[in-house]
RNA sequence: GGUGCCGUACCCAAGUGGUAAGGGAGAAGUCUGCAAAACUUUUAUGCGACGGUUCGAAUCCGCCCGGCACCUCCA
């Protein structure tokens, strides 16, 4: 089975095929963050989603150019002029310039996009550093007749592009008679959106513009950018199912008219994260800050539970949620880690010398099985609960086999590649062997190593009082746990 | 009012025509000085309700009930 999408613009599953003639290179871009706070579990899902999708398309050799762009421009928050800028409004609120806001919490989106072991975009380009592109792109709408001008704001005329509303499935007519707040009379139609808007003296974020001082609409910014990296027509544009409309129906219709081709192949959405059964977001005020809930859990977890559903599916928030899949994920940890002390490149054991593995009748140990599931699941719409409930099963079938004690190197090489290759590289939720092997680790197995030949001794003249204690002393001050096996005692540390 | 999405065990969550994945929790067992880990077995004659199509439906169609999202800034 080929690698199969759900585009948002014909709403089914597609086989994905590049625009590229060659068929090798693919471009990406995916809405980014509007960079006034710190980023919470709802970008979490949204930038883990794309990053597997980014992986994963990696991981079939296609050379991909990832464009995220940042937001630094502020936006209004209502639809008339008396809503603020939420930049203006936040460096208010800190008594910072904008631009040291933006800044600021660019850097703290990025940790903690590099902390859930995010793979960072190959272009971040900021919304400000494009005023430029952007305002040429208003000029020509102007010029092709898409667009007029208005008290200093240029505006879209939404009656000249008779496709808009393709992507959101949604016609002009109907949402003219929805719930919209009364609109400001420099709009022909209710529905025109705004290209550039005019500033008043006391909005800081200003440019020069053939219309005068003002500043670029939000939605102008995404295609302006995405043009100049990625071309007049490319391949995926992605973004969270709340940006589907009006944000990417905007979009469509700027960059269509301007260019007079196709915008985009693959329209992709995620779905959001909800708590208590409610949409997760900044504006409603019920979110939780991933810096917050990196204290509480690690967040290679946050990851793995984020990846337990679908990219398409809501996700519903909850830290008992949270605490049981990391149960779940320390359980597939705890194998790789086996496997990795089997092969002797991690520590926690008693040393390969000790375990050697046996060589001759080995258990066969078919994996072909197994890779041909994780294509299929990934091929089918990046379907990542099925890769790693066939993680589980492979885990289950590794497990027998080391406990039967009978496993060539060759084996556990060819499992711990899987375990790199699909958990590892595109998952991401499988850290890279000897990662943490540093001088002082190797110190501490030494260390170990000595508790656990002294408490050999102990349990073999049956001094259970002194064994235990050893165990439960290392248990609470140091959260080092001994597990007494077949092959002697394994330890490691939570 | 318009446009969509969803409802699967105690909890989370895949599956979208061929007889219910996976994880957590619970129960029993194997191993073991004990503990832990691991493994084995087990927990939905049923996938919101009712009809219909079909040899066959969680999956398709209709209707009803419940929840959510978008139509206004949001990942």
């Amino acid at each position: 089975m080929p690698l199969t999408i759900y585009n948002t613009l014909t709403r089914k599953k597609e086989e994905f095929k590049p625009l590229d003639e060659n068929g090798k290179h693919v471009g990406v871009y995916v809405c980014g963050p509007t960079v006034y706070g710190d980023s919470h579990i709802g970008h979490a899902k949204s930038y883990v989603s794309f990053d597997i999708i980014i992986r994963y398309l990696r991981y079939l050799n296609y050379n991909v150019t990832y464009v995220q762009n940042i937001t630094d421009v502020g936006h209004l928050l209502g639809e008339t002029n008396e809503g603020e800028d939420r930049m203006l409004k936040q460096s208010r609120i800190e008594k910072k310039h904008p631009m040291e806001i933006a800044e600021y919490y660019t850097r703290s989106y990025f940790e903690d996009m590099d902390t859930l072991n995010v793979v960072r975009p190959d272009i971040s380009p900021r919304a400000t550093g494009h005023i430029i592109e952007q305002i040429e792109i208003v000029q020509t709408l102007i010029k092709k007749g898409f667009a007029y001008e208005s008290n200093g704001s240029v505006y879209f005329d939404v009656s000249k592009f008779s496709e808009y509303g393709k992507l959101s499935n949604r016609t002009i007519e109907e949402s003219e008679t929805g719930t919209r707040v009364e609109t400001r009379s420099e709009k022909k139609f209710p529905n025109d959106f705004a290209l550039w808007k005019r500033a008043e003296p006391e909005h800081i974020m200003q440019w020069s513009s053939p219309w005068g001082k003002g500043f670029p609409g939000w939605h102008v910014e995404c295609s302006a950018m995405s043009m100049k990296y990625l071309g007049e027509t490319f391949d995926i544009h992605g973004g969270g199912m709340d940006n589907q409309f009006p944000h990417h129906e905007c979009e469509i219709a700027q960059s269509e008219c301007a260019n007079g081709k196709p915008f985009v192949k693959y329209f992709l959405h995620n779905n959001l994260v909800t708590v208590n059964g409610q949409k997760m977001s900044k504006s409603l005020g019920n979110f939780t800050t991933l810096k917050d809930l990196f204290k509480k859990f690690d967040p290679i977890v946050l990851r793995f539970f984020i990846l337990q559903s679908h990219y398409r599916s809501t996700l519903d928030f909850s830290e008992e949620a949270i605490s049981s899949s990391a149960k779940g994920y320390e359980k597939l940890l705890n194998t790789v880690k086996k496997v990795r002390e089997g092969l002797g490149l991690e520590g926690g054991g008693l040393g390969k010398e000790e375990r050697k593995p046996q060589t001759t009748n080995h258990k066969p140990f078919e994996i072909t099985n197994y890779k041909l599931q994780f294509m299929e699941a990934m091929n089918d719409d990046f379907n990542t609960p099925q890769v790693i409930a066939m993680l589980f099963d492979f885990s289950r079938e590794v497990n027998t086999l080391l406990a039967s004690g009978n496993v060539s190197k060759e084996q556990l090489q060819e499992i711990d590649l899987f375990f790199s290759e699909v958990g590892g590289n595109v998952l991401g939720i499988i850290p890279k062997e000897n990662e943490n092997k540093t001088t002082s680790i190797l110190k501490e197995d030494k260390v170990m190593k000595v508790f656990i030949k002294l408490r050999e001794k102990l349990k073999s003249e049956k001094l259970w009082l002194f064994s235990d204690l050893i165990r439960k002393e290392l248990n609470d001050e140091l959260n080092i746990t001994l597990e007494d096996g077949k092959e002697g005692t394994t330890w490691k540390k939570k």
